[in-house]
DNA sequence: ATATATGCAAACGCTTTGCATAGAG
DNA sequence: CTCTATGCAAAGCGTTTGCATATAT
Protein backbone atom coordinates (compact mmCIF):
# COMPACT_ATOMS: atom_id res chain seq x y z
CA UNK A 1 0.00 0.00 0.00
CA UNK A 2 1.34 3.18 1.22
CA UNK A 3 2.93 5.18 3.78
CA UNK A 4 2.82 4.38 7.48
CA UNK A 5 -0.05 5.29 9.66
CA UNK A 6 2.17 7.19 11.96
CA UNK A 7 -0.58 9.21 13.86
CA UNK A 8 -3.07 6.40 13.42
CA UNK A 9 -1.22 4.10 15.29
CA UNK A 10 -0.16 6.24 18.21
CA UNK A 11 -3.90 7.73 18.56
CA UNK A 12 -4.70 3.72 18.67
CA UNK A 13 -1.82 2.26 21.16
CA UNK A 14 -2.83 5.97 23.46
CA UNK A 15 -6.36 5.21 23.32
CA UNK A 16 -5.70 1.25 23.85
CA UNK A 17 -3.61 2.20 26.85
CA UNK A 18 -6.80 3.09 28.54
CA UNK A 19 -4.98 6.04 30.24
CA UNK A 20 -8.92 8.01 30.34
CA UNK A 21 -11.47 6.42 29.24
CA UNK A 22 -12.98 8.72 26.35
CA UNK A 23 -10.95 11.92 24.26
CA UNK A 24 -11.93 14.17 23.20
CA UNK A 25 -9.60 15.22 19.47
CA UNK A 26 -8.42 18.17 21.43
CA UNK A 27 -6.99 16.16 23.83
CA UNK A 28 -5.78 13.67 21.98
CA UNK A 29 -3.80 16.31 19.74
CA UNK A 30 -2.71 17.93 23.10
CA UNK A 31 -1.56 14.64 24.30
CA UNK A 32 0.09 13.58 21.24
CA UNK A 33 2.18 16.58 21.20
CA UNK A 34 3.51 16.10 24.53
CA UNK A 35 4.50 12.88 24.07
CA UNK A 36 6.15 13.76 21.09
CA UNK A 37 4.00 13.40 18.35
CA UNK A 38 4.09 16.44 16.90
CA UNK A 39 0.77 16.83 14.52
CA UNK A 40 -1.68 18.51 13.10
CA UNK A 41 -5.37 18.72 14.10
CA UNK A 42 -6.33 17.48 10.93
CA UNK A 43 -4.75 14.63 11.32
CA UNK A 44 -5.75 13.77 14.28
CA UNK A 45 -9.45 14.15 13.39
CA UNK A 46 -9.04 12.34 10.22
CA UNK A 47 -7.19 9.31 12.19
CA UNK A 48 -9.61 8.87 14.68
CA UNK A 49 -12.31 9.19 11.31
CA UNK A 50 -10.95 6.05 9.89
CA UNK A 51 -10.28 4.39 13.26
CA UNK A 52 -13.95 4.61 13.75
CA UNK A 53 -14.92 3.64 10.38
CA UNK A 54 -12.58 0.48 11.03
CA UNK A 55 -14.21 -0.56 13.71
CA UNK A 56 -11.71 -0.41 16.42
CA UNK A 57 -12.95 3.38 18.05
CA UNK A 58 -16.41 4.89 18.69
CA UNK A 59 -17.64 8.40 18.35
CA UNK A 60 -19.82 9.31 20.69
CA UNK A 61 -21.54 12.88 20.46
CA UNK A 62 -22.07 14.84 23.52
CA UNK A 63 -24.45 17.64 24.45
CA UNK A 64 -21.41 19.82 25.18
CA UNK A 65 -20.59 19.98 21.11
CA UNK A 66 -17.58 17.75 21.74
CA UNK A 67 -17.26 14.56 20.22
CA UNK A 68 -15.35 11.74 22.33
CA UNK A 69 -13.75 8.65 21.36
CA UNK A 70 -13.38 5.74 22.70
CA UNK A 71 -12.56 1.81 22.38
CA UNK A 72 -15.47 0.08 20.36
CA UNK A 73 -16.44 -2.33 22.96
CA UNK A 74 -19.70 -4.08 24.45
CA UNK A 75 -22.39 -1.36 24.64
CA UNK A 76 -22.33 0.87 27.43
CA UNK A 77 -24.08 4.10 28.55
CA UNK A 78 -22.12 6.97 29.94
CA UNK A 79 -21.75 9.41 33.27
CA UNK A 80 -20.23 12.71 32.15
CA UNK A 81 -18.71 14.18 35.26
CA UNK A 82 -19.88 17.83 36.25
CA UNK A 83 -16.76 18.57 38.26
CA UNK A 84 -14.28 16.89 36.12
CA UNK A 85 -15.62 16.79 32.92
CA UNK A 86 -14.66 13.13 32.72
CA UNK A 87 -16.59 10.62 30.50
CA UNK A 88 -17.16 7.05 32.71
CA UNK A 89 -19.04 4.33 31.11
CA UNK A 90 -22.11 2.93 33.45
CA UNK A 91 -23.43 -0.15 32.57
CA UNK A 92 -27.05 0.44 30.69
CA UNK A 93 -29.59 1.52 32.37
CA UNK A 94 -32.54 0.72 30.21
CA UNK A 95 -34.48 -2.49 29.86
CA UNK A 96 -34.88 -4.46 26.83
CA UNK A 97 -38.32 -4.75 28.33
CA UNK A 98 -39.06 -1.10 28.33
CA UNK A 99 -37.67 -0.78 24.91
CA UNK A 100 -40.44 -3.11 23.59
CA UNK A 101 -42.93 -1.58 25.49
CA UNK A 102 -42.18 1.62 24.03
CA UNK A 103 -42.87 0.69 20.65
CA UNK A 104 -46.10 -1.35 21.25
CA UNK A 105 -47.39 1.29 23.50
CA UNK A 106 -46.59 4.44 21.28
CA UNK A 107 -46.54 2.44 17.70
CA UNK A 108 -43.08 4.02 17.36
CA UNK A 109 -39.49 1.67 16.09
CA UNK A 110 -36.60 2.43 18.36
CA UNK A 111 -33.17 1.75 16.24
CA UNK A 112 -31.19 3.30 18.70
CA UNK A 113 -30.54 4.93 22.29
CA UNK A 114 -28.28 7.19 23.63
CA UNK A 115 -28.19 7.54 27.24
CA UNK A 116 -25.79 10.28 28.53
CA UNK A 117 -25.91 10.71 32.53
CA UNK A 118 -24.47 13.73 34.63
CA UNK A 119 -23.43 14.08 38.02
CA UNK A 120 -19.95 12.88 39.72
CA UNK A 121 -17.48 9.97 39.01
CA UNK A 122 -16.48 7.73 41.48
CA UNK A 123 -13.55 9.94 42.67
CA UNK A 124 -15.22 13.16 42.15
CA UNK A 125 -17.95 11.65 44.35
CA UNK A 126 -15.35 11.04 46.99
CA UNK A 127 -13.32 13.92 47.12
CA UNK A 128 -16.52 15.81 48.03
CA UNK A 129 -17.66 14.23 50.29
CA UNK A 130 -14.61 14.40 51.83
CA UNK A 131 -14.77 18.20 51.63
CA UNK A 132 -17.69 18.67 53.07
CA UNK A 133 -16.31 16.24 56.36
CA UNK A 134 -14.12 18.86 56.66
CA UNK A 135 -15.83 21.85 56.09
CA UNK B 1 -40.36 49.21 31.76
CA UNK B 2 -39.52 49.42 28.23
CA UNK B 3 -39.92 47.62 24.66
CA UNK B 4 -43.05 45.22 23.49
CA UNK B 5 -41.42 41.78 23.51
CA UNK B 6 -42.79 41.37 20.09
CA UNK B 7 -40.53 38.43 19.07
CA UNK B 8 -40.29 36.87 22.26
CA UNK B 9 -44.39 36.43 22.57
CA UNK B 10 -44.49 35.38 18.73
CA UNK B 11 -42.01 32.24 19.69
CA UNK B 12 -43.58 31.63 23.01
CA UNK B 13 -47.37 31.74 21.31
CA UNK B 14 -46.11 29.50 18.30
CA UNK B 15 -44.59 27.15 20.56
CA UNK B 16 -47.74 26.86 22.87
CA UNK B 17 -49.38 26.35 19.56
CA UNK B 18 -48.16 22.86 19.85
CA UNK B 19 -48.21 22.94 16.00
CA UNK B 20 -44.83 21.07 16.30
CA UNK B 21 -43.60 19.39 19.76
CA UNK B 22 -39.88 20.67 19.43
CA UNK B 23 -38.17 23.39 17.24
CA UNK B 24 -34.56 24.29 16.23
CA UNK B 25 -33.79 27.94 15.81
CA UNK B 26 -33.99 27.84 12.43
CA UNK B 27 -37.80 26.56 11.95
CA UNK B 28 -38.77 29.12 14.72
CA UNK B 29 -37.02 31.65 12.52
CA UNK B 30 -38.64 30.59 8.92
CA UNK B 31 -41.90 29.84 10.95
CA UNK B 32 -42.38 33.44 11.82
CA UNK B 33 -40.87 34.83 8.67
CA UNK B 34 -43.79 33.21 6.56
CA UNK B 35 -46.21 34.34 9.24
CA UNK B 36 -45.21 37.68 9.14
CA UNK B 37 -43.48 38.25 11.71
CA UNK B 38 -39.79 39.19 10.01
CA UNK B 39 -37.01 38.78 12.37
CA UNK B 40 -34.14 37.90 13.00
CA UNK B 41 -31.73 34.89 13.85
CA UNK B 42 -30.29 36.38 17.04
CA UNK B 43 -33.14 37.90 17.77
CA UNK B 44 -34.95 34.30 17.71
CA UNK B 45 -31.65 33.00 19.49
CA UNK B 46 -32.20 35.75 22.30
CA UNK B 47 -35.72 35.46 22.94
CA UNK B 48 -35.61 32.09 22.98
CA UNK B 49 -33.18 32.43 25.59
CA UNK B 50 -34.79 34.88 27.92
CA UNK B 51 -37.91 32.16 28.02
CA UNK B 52 -35.86 29.58 28.67
CA UNK B 53 -34.13 31.49 31.79
CA UNK B 54 -37.78 32.48 32.70
CA UNK B 55 -38.95 28.90 33.06
CA UNK B 56 -41.29 28.81 29.74
CA UNK B 57 -39.11 26.93 27.70
CA UNK B 58 -36.74 23.99 28.15
CA UNK B 59 -33.28 24.15 25.48
CA UNK B 60 -32.40 20.28 24.97
CA UNK B 61 -29.18 19.86 22.92
CA UNK B 62 -28.86 17.00 20.46
CA UNK B 63 -26.38 15.21 19.32
CA UNK B 64 -26.77 16.52 15.59
CA UNK B 65 -25.44 19.88 16.66
CA UNK B 66 -28.72 22.16 16.75
CA UNK B 67 -30.50 22.42 19.62
CA UNK B 68 -34.45 22.12 20.05
CA UNK B 69 -36.74 23.96 22.35
CA UNK B 70 -40.05 22.70 23.80
CA UNK B 71 -42.50 24.18 26.53
CA UNK B 72 -41.23 23.14 29.98
CA UNK B 73 -43.20 20.48 31.29
CA UNK B 74 -42.46 17.36 33.18
CA UNK B 75 -39.74 15.46 32.21
CA UNK B 76 -39.51 12.97 29.74
CA UNK B 77 -37.75 11.60 26.80
CA UNK B 78 -36.69 11.88 22.88
CA UNK B 79 -37.21 9.77 20.03
CA UNK B 80 -35.64 11.85 16.89
CA UNK B 81 -37.10 10.25 13.92
CA UNK B 82 -34.00 9.21 11.52
CA UNK B 83 -37.46 9.75 8.35
CA UNK B 84 -38.59 13.13 9.19
CA UNK B 85 -36.26 14.60 12.03
CA UNK B 86 -39.06 15.43 14.33
CA UNK B 87 -37.90 15.10 17.79
CA UNK B 88 -40.94 13.36 19.99
CA UNK B 89 -41.25 13.05 23.39
CA UNK B 90 -41.68 9.89 25.00
CA UNK B 91 -42.09 8.72 28.25
CA UNK B 92 -39.13 8.17 30.42
CA UNK B 93 -37.50 4.21 30.44
CA UNK B 94 -35.34 4.26 33.04
CA UNK B 95 -36.87 3.36 36.42
CA UNK B 96 -35.65 5.08 39.69
CA UNK B 97 -35.11 1.93 41.56
CA UNK B 98 -32.10 1.81 38.43
CA UNK B 99 -30.93 4.69 39.03
CA UNK B 100 -30.20 4.15 42.42
CA UNK B 101 -28.94 0.68 42.22
CA UNK B 102 -26.40 2.82 39.95
CA UNK B 103 -25.31 5.39 42.08
CA UNK B 104 -24.53 2.35 44.94
CA UNK B 105 -23.03 -0.21 42.67
CA UNK B 106 -20.62 2.55 40.89
CA UNK B 107 -20.27 5.09 43.74
CA UNK B 108 -21.20 8.11 41.61
CA UNK B 109 -23.82 10.18 41.95
CA UNK B 110 -26.57 10.79 39.39
CA UNK B 111 -27.85 14.33 39.23
CA UNK B 112 -29.23 14.32 35.69
CA UNK B 113 -30.00 11.96 32.82
CA UNK B 114 -30.45 12.55 29.14
CA UNK B 115 -32.23 10.02 26.75
CA UNK B 116 -32.62 10.07 22.97
CA UNK B 117 -33.60 7.41 21.07
CA UNK B 118 -33.33 7.40 17.60
CA UNK B 119 -35.81 5.48 14.82
CA UNK B 120 -39.23 6.15 13.90
CA UNK B 121 -42.17 8.16 14.95
CA UNK B 122 -45.51 7.04 14.93
CA UNK B 123 -46.38 8.56 11.60
CA UNK B 124 -43.18 8.00 9.70
CA UNK B 125 -43.73 3.93 11.05
CA UNK B 126 -46.84 3.83 9.60
CA UNK B 127 -45.21 5.27 6.39
CA UNK B 128 -42.84 3.00 5.85
CA UNK B 129 -45.07 -0.24 6.50
CA UNK B 130 -47.79 1.21 3.54
CA UNK B 131 -45.06 1.30 1.65
CA UNK B 132 -43.48 -1.91 2.49
CA UNK B 133 -46.77 -3.25 1.84
CA UNK B 134 -47.01 -1.62 -1.86
CA UNK B 135 -44.22 -2.88 -2.76
C1' DA C 1 4.56 5.00 -10.01
C1' DT C 2 0.81 4.45 -6.87
C1' DA C 3 -1.75 4.81 -2.99
C1' DT C 4 -2.42 6.30 1.65
C1' DA C 5 -1.09 9.54 5.43
C1' DT C 6 -0.02 14.08 6.84
C1' DG C 7 0.15 19.21 7.19
C1' DC C 8 -1.55 23.69 6.44
C1' DA C 9 -5.09 26.76 5.69
C1' DA C 10 -9.50 27.78 4.83
C1' DA C 11 -14.51 26.70 4.97
C1' DC C 12 -18.58 25.21 7.49
C1' DG C 13 -22.66 24.89 10.63
C1' DC C 14 -24.63 26.50 14.44
C1' DT C 15 -24.34 29.49 18.27
C1' DT C 16 -23.21 33.55 20.52
C1' DT C 17 -21.84 38.47 21.20
C1' DG C 18 -20.92 43.67 20.37
C1' DC C 19 -22.82 47.59 19.31
C1' DA C 20 -26.08 50.87 17.68
C1' DT C 21 -31.15 51.73 17.20
C1' DA C 22 -36.00 51.51 18.38
C1' DG C 23 -39.89 51.98 21.09
C1' DA C 24 -42.72 51.63 25.53
C1' DG C 25 -43.14 53.68 30.17
C1' DC D 1 -34.85 59.67 29.91
C1' DT D 2 -34.35 54.89 30.92
C1' DC D 3 -34.79 50.36 30.11
C1' DT D 4 -35.53 46.23 27.49
C1' DA D 5 -36.10 44.30 22.71
C1' DT D 6 -34.47 44.13 18.13
C1' DG D 7 -31.44 44.18 14.01
C1' DC D 8 -27.19 43.79 11.71
C1' DA D 9 -22.77 42.21 11.40
C1' DA D 10 -19.08 39.86 13.07
C1' DA D 11 -16.80 36.61 16.04
C1' DG D 12 -16.47 31.92 18.29
C1' DC D 13 -16.05 27.09 18.59
C1' DG D 14 -15.57 22.56 17.22
C1' DT D 15 -15.62 20.05 13.04
C1' DT D 16 -14.68 19.17 8.36
C1' DT D 17 -12.57 19.67 3.69
C1' DG D 18 -9.35 21.05 -0.41
C1' DC D 19 -5.15 20.75 -1.92
C1' DA D 20 -0.29 20.02 -2.06
C1' DT D 21 3.35 17.12 -0.09
C1' DA D 22 5.57 13.13 2.01
C1' DT D 23 6.56 8.29 2.30
C1' DA D 24 6.25 3.28 2.06
C1' DT D 25 5.52 -0.38 -1.47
Amino acid sequence: MARKPRISSAIADLIARNERHAWTLEELHARLTRSGTATDFSSVFRATEKLVAAGALRKVLLEDGRARFELAAAHHDHLLCTRCDELVPVPCLISPRAFAALEARAGVTIAEHHVVLSGLCRDCRKITRRRRAHA
